[in-house]
DNA sequence: GTTATATACCTCGTGATATGATGTATTCCG
DNA sequence: CGGAATACATCATATCACGAGGTATATAAC
């Protein structure tokens, strides 16, 4: 896949898997494997950048020796998942327009 | 419309825009207005690689005093039509995870 | 005749981003 | 004991869109 075309859909993707069920980074990329590949190095720092702008909160825990960090979806976490739904309204007239191009 | 999303999609537009007609930079512009908004410097920056990546070739016509480039489509321009359309497929499996999510 | 608008091109610097490489530390299984 | 799985983190690099700025001509408005 595209690599810029993914950058659009990373993000939202990360949210959407930790929107049902607080999750932390080594289970949320296994969760996302079969929608979508990411390293963890691409992961933690989509983490950070949502931390960062307040779209999930994190809560530390111990766990069996290790520590794991479990991520939480905000309010405007969950907005953003809205914000996405309309922004692929737009992406499916773009589309339509691109494919269009290509039948006539 | 989030930046990221537009960057997936912004190499297509160009592409589907001189798809059926040799056109020129500024005509582009216009072309594309009612789809999708981009700059001058954005759309010279994004002819400059798909021309480097050999999706297009350009020929300089003088046009009434003025110079124009004409931006003609290769095989390889239409081959990334053709991915884009397959990678769409991709996007709506994505699409549909995130919906799912929502619905949960 | 000067001013503004449309046409038409181009370059540079900046900020945002994904990712591979690399590192640390523990648990579990054979 | 050794390796795979679990779980976190950082750094350097390459790619990219875009605003700000620049050059030049034709045409319409005043």
């Amino acid at each position: 896949m595209d690599a810029q075309l993914r950058r659009g859909v990373l993000d939202v993707c990360v949210l959407a898997a930790i929107k049902n069920e607080n999750s932390y980074g080594y289970k949320i990329i296994k969760d996302l494997k079969p929608v979508i590949e990411l390293s963890e190095s691409t992961l933690y720092t989509i983490l950070k950048r949502l931390e960062d702008s307040k779209m999930l909160v994190v809560k530390s825990v111990e766990y069996e020796g290790r520590l794991r960090k479990y991520y939480h979806i905000t309010p405007a976490g969950l907005q953003r998942l809205e914000e996405f739904k309309n922004e692929w309204k737009e992406m499916m007239s773009i589309y339509a327009f691109i494919v269009e191009a290509d039948l006539k």
